[in-house]
DNA sequence: GTTTTTGCAAACCATTTGCAGGGTC
DNA sequence: GACCCTGCAAATGGTTTGCAAAAAC
């Protein structure tokens, strides 16, 4: 039960929007395939220099936003207070992030939505997005670390 | 029932911890308890200039470290991805900011705790941290902008 | 052929750091 | 008097921008 590839809507995506599907954009599309986890510009633009099929700087930022506006990727903010993103579904949902290793898996607004009524009605503030960022150490990370 | 005032503890939290309390820090404090909801480093970088007793960028910079690991202030992240501060209590809570005006207002964890624990159950992961921050337009702002 | 996109390099902006002088305990 | 703190200016690191050439439609 794969929701959804990125592969294939990239084109589509971008068609929809009169954008051009050109090579640089594909193999960044690439590079965020190969992808786990959350990673940084920093961690991109290395690929995109590594790659054979090289990237330039400005263009994988260009990307990165260009994506990002898209909703291919989301950009969340780690507790270091650096730029991180992750490829992820276009519906609202959370990040549980891995401080170990970087893991992150999405969850659902298990309740949320109600907590944000309620603070809502709390403070009077109309609500229009909120962000709920989760950082800890996955499953694997937790068996590895075992303190002696 | 005030829970604490942020301007005598100030000196008295670095005295705790064996720090100075210098014009500069005592100025920047002073910046501090003037400004309402959120900020960034800018605008208090302005506010130094601007003010008769100045006090230099980096000193700037090195006070809003400090005060903000000593829980004078926090550190948030804008949907726009820039850093922004602001004052507040040093006990678990959550911000809701204002997207028109910047004023912030704290809320307290109604539930929250609740659902970290019900993603812990979901993901597997320990989660020792979260960040909850919520977007929207306050009661004031909401009224001004009334739309035709 | 027209328009968008790329890539480079330079420009920018926010933040950090080294260091000598000054302030605080 | 010893040590911490400040301020300056220079260094840094991440991100953006101008522009001419190249690619996509």
């Amino acid at each position: 039960m794969a929701p959804s590839t990125s592969a294939a809507p990239i084109a589509e995506t971008l068609g929809r929007r009169g954008l051009r599907l050109t090579g640089a954009r594909q193999r960044v599309a690439d590079m965020l395939e190969k992808r786990r986890g959350t990673f940084t510009a920093a961690d991109l633009l290395e690929d995109a220099s590594r790659s054979d099929a090289a990237v330039g700087r400005a263009t994988v930022f260009r990307s990165l936003d260009l994506f990002t506006e898209l909703g291919l990727l989301e950009r969340i903010d780690l507790p270091t207070g650096d730029h991180a993103y992750v490829v992820c579904e276009p519906v609202h949902h959370h990040h549980v992030v891995c401080s170990v290793c970087g893991r992150q898996t999405e969850v659902e607004d298990a309740g949320v939505q109600a907590i944000v009524a309620e603070m809502e009605r709390q403070t009077g503030y109309r609500i229009d997005r909120h962000r709920l960022e989760l950082y800890g150490t996955c499953a694997a990370c937790r068996s590895a670390e075992q303190p002696s």
